[in-house]
DNA sequence: TCACATGATTTAGC
DNA sequence: GCTAAATCATGTGA
């Protein structure tokens, strides 16, 4: 996870004292090239004479005002500020928040304990809150860098309006101008930080990575109802549920594995024949004491697709080879 | 360390 | 949407 705060300010480009990485690059990007134009400014401005500054900045963000004048909220941004605030990563810090809810879902998503990956999840919640911490540094940056570029302009204005009127309202558009400036530099930034808490989430949440084996339990109750249904081992929804319960897991996994189980048993029929007979003698004495009690939970559903069919054909087959 | 087991994912067919 | 089949990625035991 070293690579977070590295991808937050990996940004390649000409260097500029003093502004962070996100601002020094901008140039580099077409859309971008009025904000790197007015970056430039800024920080060229010192080497200038104050006159040929104000007249260059002052020609450039009244040239480029125009086109900008009737910009709607920008919805990738609402987006992007949508996803921060759902991350946990924008909005107020609650203890553990929104971070602790995606660990509690990673927990559902890999079938597993909240104590078997209360460390991992601790884990990631401080890279999370170390992305927060980032993420506001650099929005603070940005919003002094904002507050000071909007300042200094204003003060140009006021110097040329001693040779040239100018209204409070053009004062107020050019403002208005900046501040839009930079809130698109700022997409950036909340871009970069959504990849970093993409990448998080993925490394730590990836159930995949994170696969634990079932309890010798819950494989115990799946292999049980498995082979006792062996010739429509179809569950039902009801079923799933009822397994996934029993087993803690959830009906996705059930699935899964009844998935899996069906095909790695008609690969290995012969050898996995063994394990249906211990099966099948467990099952036979649960059976007497059911039909004892006219029970008739779990039993198997009729086959009712092609491939449960299928299925039955095979193992008929497969039992009449036994027989044999 | 390696081979095998196993849970999850992907893809294609229905 | 469910399933089979292939595949991936990780766990486990020798």
């Amino acid at each position: 996870m070293q690579d977070q705060p590295r991808l937050l300010f990996s940004q390649a480009g000409g260097s500029v004292p003093g502004l962070p990485p996100h601002l020094q690059d901008t140039e580099a990007e077409g859309r971008k090239q009025d904000i790197g134009d007015i970056l430039q400014h800024i920080m060229t401005i010192t080497d200038q004479s104050l006159d040929e500054a104000q007249a260059r900045l002052l020609f450039h963000l009244l040239s480029i005002r125009g086109a900008e004048e009737e910009e709607l909220p920008d919805p990738q941004l609402l987006r992007l500020d949508n996803m921060l605030v759902a991350e946990g990563v924008a909005g107020p810090e609650k203890g553990g928040g929104s971070a602790g809810a995606a660990a509690a879902a990673a927990a559902a998503a890999v079938g597993g304990t909240a104590s078997d990956n209360s460390t991992e999840h601790s884990d990631y919640r401080a890279k999370l809150t170390q992305i927060r911490h980032i993420y506001h540094t650099e929005l603070e940056k940005y919003e002094q860098a904002c507050n000071e570029f909007t300042t200094h302009v204003m003060n140009l204005l006021r110097e040329q309006s001693r040779t040239r009127p100018i209204s409070p309202k053009e004062i107020e558009r050019m403002v208005s101008i900046i501040h839009r400036k930079f809130s698109s530099i700022q997409i950036q930034l909340k871009q970069s930080t959504c990849e970093a808490v993409m990448i998080l989430r993925s490394r730590f949440l990836d159930a995949r990575r994170k696969r634990r084996n079932f309890s010798k339990q819950a494989t115990e109750i799946l292999n049980e109802y498995f082979y006792s249904h062996l010739s429509n081992p179809y569950p039902s929804e009801e079923a799933k549920e009822e397994l996934a319960k029993k087993c803690s897991i959830t009906v996705a996994q059930v699935s899964n594995w009844f998935g899996n189980k069906r095909i790695r048993y008609k690969k290995n029929i012969g050898k996995l024949q063994e394990e249906a007979n211990v099966y099948a003698a467990k099952t036979a004495v649960t059976a007497k004491n059911s039909v004892a009690h006219g029970s008739q939970a779990n039993s198997p559903s009729t086959p009712n697709s092609a491939g449960e069919c299928l299925w039955a054909t095979l193992h008929s087959q497969t039992l009449i080879r036994s027989e044999i």
